[in-house]
DNA sequence: TGTATGCAAATAAGG
DNA sequence: CCCTTATTTGCATAC
């Protein structure tokens, strides 16, 4: 296991910093004020296509211009699957994935392999050869690929479940699903956009890429999950009549309205982190009143101040009960890990500044 | 170029 | 409200 270097922490590039003060597209929701323009029009372009949450045929103004963008976004879709040798707009009726036997799927993934990006193992199968070469069983909570994997194959018919989640199941359709994205044309990163535009949670491509490859716990993957068939039985619609210009189904207007978007991640940038570090080194427990001066001077939300405390008490609790379980027998560094744990106990600061609090 | 992944921000749950 | 602990998830970037 190649542990990362201390090169690595120091690798935020400044341009890509997120910071809450930064400007903010109001047409587009603040969660998606880090993204370029051209990024922001892309995913407008994607939302209309694949959203299923346009709006309603309003005049004919809008009509045309729903139109013109319906059909450019088409057309770079087109151009993709050129670009990917798909044939053009096969899209291969995949309606009833539930149902499709193993061989069929396996068949087509099978055919695609070659087209497309080869240093992924596209079969995300139960054969996956190259696993791991640490099989970290250490894991507290493994992801569903190390449980199938660990498990006994005999029973490969039998349905495995934890936590009465049907991991088999889950698998099924991640094979499914990722064939239908690749039929579309699409990529994991589009089909992020398209997700964060619609309602309801959103996933980055990271995830959808871990949701794949099924390196995520069964209870993830089972939060993922329905929010992915959702979009895939719409972009089915979508992409079923796509000439017909048809009408948008507004039926996932009023559906899961209360699924809330996850806060965009903040990016620290160098010099914030600078100054919460120092922060942190002379008191791990500032008081509500510190840490609103902290935001105030750094210019990012006071909550988002707090949670960054609460991590990095939480980040060095784990390296010190890491790096003392590493070192059974050495005694080297042990100063390091019981500093820290004074550190951390040291309450004596926090209770303080509670009252200090309290009293003004 | 897309996908995979390390680190850490955000969230959930139980005080 | 804030805490801790465990966990989920995404940004940035390596591959």
């Amino acid at each position: 296991m190649t542990l990362p270097t201390a090169s690595e922490k120091s690798r935020i590039p400044e341009a890509s910093c997120t910071s809450s003060n930064e400007q903010i597209n109001p047409f587009y929701s603040p969660f998606f004020s880090n993204l370029t323009s051209q990024q922001q029009q892309q995913l407008f372009l994607t939302q209309l296509l694949l959203s299923g949450a346009t709006c309603p045929p309003l005049n004919p103004l809008t009509n045309a211009l729903q139109f013109l963008l319906h059909n450019s976004a088409l057309f770079l879709q087109q151009q993709q699957q050129q670009q990917t040798n798909f044939p053009p707009c096969p899209i291969p009726p995949f309606i009833d994935y539930n149902n499709k036997s193993k061989e069929s799927i396996s068949s087509i993934n099978l055919k695609h392999k070659n087209d497309l990006n080869t240093s992924v193992p596209l079969d995300c199968s139960l054969s996956d050869t190259n696993e791991k070469s640490t099989i970290d069983d250490d894991d507290n909570s493994p992801t569903i690929a190390t449980t199938l994997a660990t498990l006994p194959s005999n029973n490969s018919e039998e349905t495995t479940t934890v936590d009465g989640i049907n991991l088999e199941e889950i698998k099924k359709f991640a094979k499914a699903f990722k064939l239908r994205r690749l039929a579309l044309g699409l990529t994991q990163t589009q089909v992020g956009q398209a997700l964060s535009v619609t309602r309801g949670p959103a996933y980055s491509q990271s995830a959808i890429c871990r949701f794949e490859k099924l390196d995520i716990t069964p209870k993830s993957a089972s939060k993922i999950k329905p929010v992915l068939e959702k979009w895939m039985r719409e972009a089915e619609l979508k992409y079923g009549d796509r000439l017909k210009n048809g009408p948008t189904n507004l039926q996932d207007l009023v559906s899961d309205l209360n699924t809330k978007k996850r806060k965009r991640r903040t990016s620290f940038t160098p010099q914030a982190l600078e100054k919460l570090n120092d922060a942190f080194e002379l008191n791990t427990h500032p008081s509500g009143t510190d840490m609103s001066t902290i935001a105030q001077e750094l210019n990012y939300d006071r909550e988002v101040i707090r949670v960054w405390f609460c991590n990095k008490r939480q980040a060095l609790k784990n390296s010190a009960k890491k790096s003392k379980s590493n070192q059974i027998n050495d005694d080297n560094e042990s100063t390091s890990s019981s500093l820290m744990d004074d550190k951390l106990s040291d309450t004596t600061n926090y209770a303080k500044l509670q009252h200090d609090e309290i009293l003004s």
